[in-house]
DNA sequence: CTGATGCATGAAGGAGCGTTCATATGTTCA
DNA sequence: TGAACATATGAACGCTCCTTCATGCATCAG
């Protein structure tokens, strides 16, 4: 629908896959943002980023990316609520994984990307303004 | 580093693009978080994906995706701030585009990934619990 | 049943973000 | 120079989010 576009590119180019794309509208950025928003915070990050690697029980999660229980079950719920982890009981403890493997490719594209942009950043790393 | 893993999906695979991974580390993921934030929020997102088919204008851009000129005009300078975007003077105006390929592929991806997660949302929508 | 372990949940506090309103800076034209 | 247009900035408000603390529910061993 949309016809192709010549880019000045920053610097180096990214491996083009070739995926369509169309002018988000108001409802589906909306939902998009709130996926989204799961992978913007470090420490879901930091879970994800370890289910990645594979399965994992709650508690040893937890401790692995450094994060106290209970703010890593709150965080689970959430990753769970949106689709993209799962949990399943293992007698006492509850064994979570990523969902599929789009979850799996999103965290890896994301990391690519965000890691090869060069970032004209000033010193203020700031979200906030 | 570490070994690929045998992943039970939830349904249909996704285009397998090879892409290394490793674990992220807690400034890692900080940064990445930082950078993902910016795509984590409907108002940035429209801007992107207009941004994406070319470039445009901060004032027209605000219509276009309905927002304030003081408001696009503030998400626009969070997304110069994080190197995402890039805006050049003519005459008056200050034409906005995407700063490079890492740009674009990001944003198309993750609409392309998220679209394609079959979402266990439950009616609760929320990102707060 | 009792205690211990593993995880989930609810409430609350403090911080950060996105919007709006008002105003300032920069640019062109008459 | 002054008026009009285009964009940026600052302050402030409301809201959401992430964490912590305390407690509840489930499962297994003795």
């Amino acid at each position: 629908m949309h016809q192709l576009y010549y880019w000045r590119m920053g610097h180096g180019a990214a491996p083009t896959t070739a995926v369509p794309h169309t002018r988000l509208d108001a409802t589906s950025a909306a939902r998009v943002a709130t996926t989204l928003q799961a992978l913007a915070t470090p420490s879901r990050l930091l879970i994800l980023s370890r289910l990645r690697e594979g399965p994992c029980a709650a508690t040893e999660l937890a401790t692995e990316v450094g994060l106290e229980q209970s703010a890593c079950s709150h965080q689970l719920r959430l990753l769970r609520n949106l689709g993209l982890v799962v949990g399943q009981r293992q007698g006492r403890q509850v064994v979570y994984a990523l969902y599929d493997n789009h979850v799996a490719a999103l965290l890896d594209q994301a990391v690519y990307h965000i890691e090869h942009l060069r970032l004209g950043l000033s010193d203020t790393p700031d979200l906030a303004e």
